[in-house]
DNA sequence: CATGGGCCTTCCAGTCGCTGGAAGGTCAAG
DNA sequence: CTTGACCTTCCAGCGACTGGAAGGCCCATG
């Protein structure tokens, strides 16, 4: 398989599949053209990784991910942890996202919207009326 | 004020302060001994910025917003439209998050974390138990 | 007047995860 | 034999900083 093939597999770019490869993260074998020659293997690698990061994990989660993958003798206690951990930080940036939401909501719906220059949005950034 | 003084005011690094006049957002005049010398001015639109990036915004929407800021003669729709698009983003943010979320907390839920190697997360990242 | 410490300066490199583009090699069809 | 679709490498850039090195400036203390 060559690299638009994977690509057309995975759903991945072949440009970052290169990358994927430059980083280490699956680095397949050479034909003799010097064309990347994916395996099935690999082929799995990259839609595990695919599937991964479509969960947000980072790449370095991805890594480590793909080795518990292929270590049959893993303890689902270290995929678990690895999730957990991963699940917090998406409820962080959760959080932190609707906080902003709720401020930018509020600023919205003071705000008229027209042609004058009075803006309760400018206000606030400027620091706030002191009424 | 030197640039720690406004760093302080601002809740701002230095560094980022120096990054900011490199991209031309908040150019301070110097001082005669080559050190930014930050007027009143400055000050407030560095804490300008501050506020409007806590909030989410672009460097870019920040440049937008301070140009609206100065302009005595803006039109507050050009600053909610601004606004609100960027509430748009952070909702399909939000929502991309939740998403994710759901689905690591499904994981989660049915990985054992023991000892053993079955894991349901590895499983689903590895195409799913075809059953 | 020297010295020390805390500022300030510039410049370069790295982060994360790609993405774009240029210049050129390879392969299969017509 | 040419065309066009693939493949290769390499270099550069995105956003928004952040770290660190090497050196200059300023002020207080001895």
């Amino acid at each position: 398989m060559n690299i638009g093939d994977v690509a057309a597999a995975s759903g991945l770019p072949a440009k970052t599949i290169r990358y994927y490869e430059e980083i280490g993260l699956v680095v397949p074998p050479r034909a003799e053209n010097g064309y990347r020659a994916y395996r099935e293997q690999d082929g799995h690698m990259l839609r595990f990784i695919a599937r991964a990061r479509s969960l947000g994990f980072s790449i370095e989660d991805c890594r480590a991910l793909l080795s518990l993958y292929q270590d049959t003798g893993r303890a689902s206690a270290d995929v678990k942890r690895l999730t957990k951990d991963h699940l917090a930080e998406i409820d962080a940036k959760i959080s932190e996202l609707k906080d902003m939401r709720a401020a930018l909501a509020h600023l919205v719906h003071a705000c008229q919207g027209d042609q004058r220059p009075d803006c309760p949005i400018i206000d606030e950034l400027a620091g706030g009326k002191p009424d």
